[in-house]
DNA sequence: GATGAATGAGGATTCATTCAT
DNA sequence: GATGAATGAATCCTCATTCAT
């Protein structure tokens, strides 16, 4: 009874091939944008030849689509391990910034791809993609919605606002250095831009400068009334 | 070999020709995209030949260049105008987000060309379009730099941040409200990104609005209970 | 966006496609020139799409180059042949120009694409075609070289000049030929310009001037004696 | 009466226009070819406007036949003047080579035009350039003519052959050594090519190194038998 | 399943020529 | 006469997609 497995020789795992095809693919569209990137280097790159991408993706456009998609899962789901060992509406906030901040700052075109490319596909942005991205930015409006009811946050802030200026100043902030060059200190500017969100930029209202004082004259009556108590309580 | 007979044409002003192929070429590409507009669509919408085009502008991509360049000046210029009218850091801060946000609800798409489309025009972004946004974002940083030196802004806040802040959430709240197919209310969105920036979303550690009138109270007390020490205990 | 379905099609050894496309290219450039050749053209007769041409040639400067490339060297290889089994200058000069005039006439137009289109080819003269080119017509040089050897050519003629005399000569006479709609006797010109470049056009250097005067010296003792035989027979 | 001469104060003479336009074009067609030169650049280098061209010639291709034409009267004209002061027909024919090659040095693209870019022209070969060109070439096949007469040819060369071995061979004279970025001798290549065409390269047929002694042994006879006929008859 | 040769529409750009000014 | 803006066909080349092997 010769039970030979003859496996697969050559058959590479299919999640496998797609791996490397959306690397490949990932990194192509992120270094020369979508138009500027053929089906046929995404082969190359991915060792593949161009009518096997077409196995696994329909065509290009859900090629990136799909990309797009795998980049939203990933850091959608670091950001809920994040926010699982994470209390506090500020210390939330800060790690939603620093997760996405990272994740822009590791792949600063991917992100931007989504906004840049996608709007040649005309239905599209009522259907998956949007969805995913609205979902996406979801964790920040609920971590706010958290703070309002706990009172840490002001609950008259226009959510969605907030919501757009965080991940668009990632954004924009991210652009902005790779054109100068230079790097950017991930912890300094989470710490920064929560604050901005948080506090904002206005010199704070400085407290009434007496109060300290009369504070102090009250301690001192209330110690010396302590004191006198054994008299005053006679009559 | 072009050796056809032609039809017959119009001569127009130069400027005119201009402004008709700008506004041709800023719609397509606002509303395809820059690769997903052809020459020829633009041709036809401006209501002349291909070859027209070239006469005045070195490629398309000298094209959409020179349209992000007016478009940046005139909403520039439109910001020294309104700058010079308004005083107080606030009030300035806000007349710049307001001008912007306008700027952008009015060809909404057009700013985003700018970071979507410009990266394949490798070199560009050292030159001509990266020194204009560069001057153009520049007026917001110069208000900041004002209200730290007039004691209303906060001397530590880290300025390339609060700029893209402003200008990455503008544009981010913009793209998804039209998402939505929602009317943006300029002014609400205007007040609430500069009070956003202001003074940020944390509740405040707002002073007991009372807080004078109960030290007085507390005041009147110590007075009291100084003065009545001696014969506070008689009648 | 092309993404449209296309017909189907059959496919060929590489080998075979090639052979088609340079023998489709050949004839139209050779036909109408180069630049009023378009690759449409070429791919229609070639029974192919145009696209397929770029599968096996960069563009169509690379084409021609091919195309001239693969002239010179069938040529030079049946000069190789040909060379092989002759001996004596002259009949290796002899077998050089039929050999050529035989190849220009199978293809009048071809060799001249060289200097008629070539130059366009900027820095492309200083590489591939002009170092085979060179080395084509090399093998009359290397020839003429080995008669100076054998003492069979004047050591002191111009190498250079007489190879340019050669072809130059051929081409032209071709040419002009062509022109007139008459053919050419491959045999006769091949005799007739190898005797040119042998020996000259001038007529044979007259005999040494001072026998004339001994011939009429001889002549006038001839007479003299003729007058003399009644004398001289008697005595 | 005022007869006021208001001569043309800006319009120039016709012939002035078109040798400036004829320059431009020429030195343009030389330079890049004939395709890759445009009537705007021809315009611009003749400080004209397009328009303003084809007042004088009909199209492009007439542009370049009248050039054409005109190179090949001027040249053929110096031909004239040359031979009216030059007898002899060795010297003759260096007078035709010298100044074709001096020439063709002097604008060596313009030449190679003729061949090169005429063929596009497809009936103008029959007509005008084609026979201006016969005639030009047949200024040495007349020369040849009168050599013949004169006996200084070989009558039974082919004369054609010769014309093209001449012009030709001066035309990749030219171009190979200009490939090579080196000068021409001018007198010097003339010598040759002259040379070259009248005796060729073979070694001269010495005459038979005997030939004196056997003079000097016929004059001993005739001495001997002047001498002897006295006694000739006896002894 | 994988391949990669073949497709062919599409697009940017050029340029000879015309003709209203 | 001169101009030069306007034309628009023509061309090379690209590339997403298909399908026979």
């Amino acid at each position: 009874m010769a039970e030979v497995v003859r496996k697969s020789f050559r058959r590479r795992p299919k999640a496998e091939r797609m791996a490397e095809i959306e690397l490949a693919a990932r990194q192509a569209f992120s270094t020369k944008g979508y138009n500027a990137t053929s089906m046929a280097q995404i082969a190359e790159d991915a060792g593949i030849s161009e009518g096997t991408i077409y196995k696994f993706y329909e065509n290009k456009r859900d090629l990136l689509l799909v990309i797009l998609l795998r980049w939203f899962e990933d850091v959608r789901n670091a950001h809920q391990l994040d926010l699982q060992k994470i209390s506090g509406t500020r210390a939330r906030v800060r790690a939603i910034i620093h997760r996405h901040l990272s994740a822009v700052i590791a792949d600063p075109d991917l992100a931007r791809l989504l906004f840049a490319e996608i709007r040649d596909f005309e239905y599209y942005r009522e259907t998956e993609l949007y969805q995913i991205s609205r979902q996406y930015t979801r964790v920040l409006i609920d971590v706010l919605k958290e703070g309002i009811a706990s009172g840490e946050v002001r609950p008259d802030i226009p959510l969605t606002l907030v919501r757009d200026v965080v991940f668009g100043g990632i954004e924009h902030h991210v652009s902005s250095f790779l054109s100068g060059y230079a790097d950017i200190d991930l912890n300094a500017v989470s710490d920064d831009l929560c604050d901005l969100v948080m506090v904002g930029i206005t010199v704070p209202a400085a407290p009434p400068p007496d109060i300290e004082a009369v504070v102090d004259r009250l301690e001192r009556v209330a110690d010396r009334l302590e004191a006198g108590k054994p008299e005053g309580g006679g009559g």
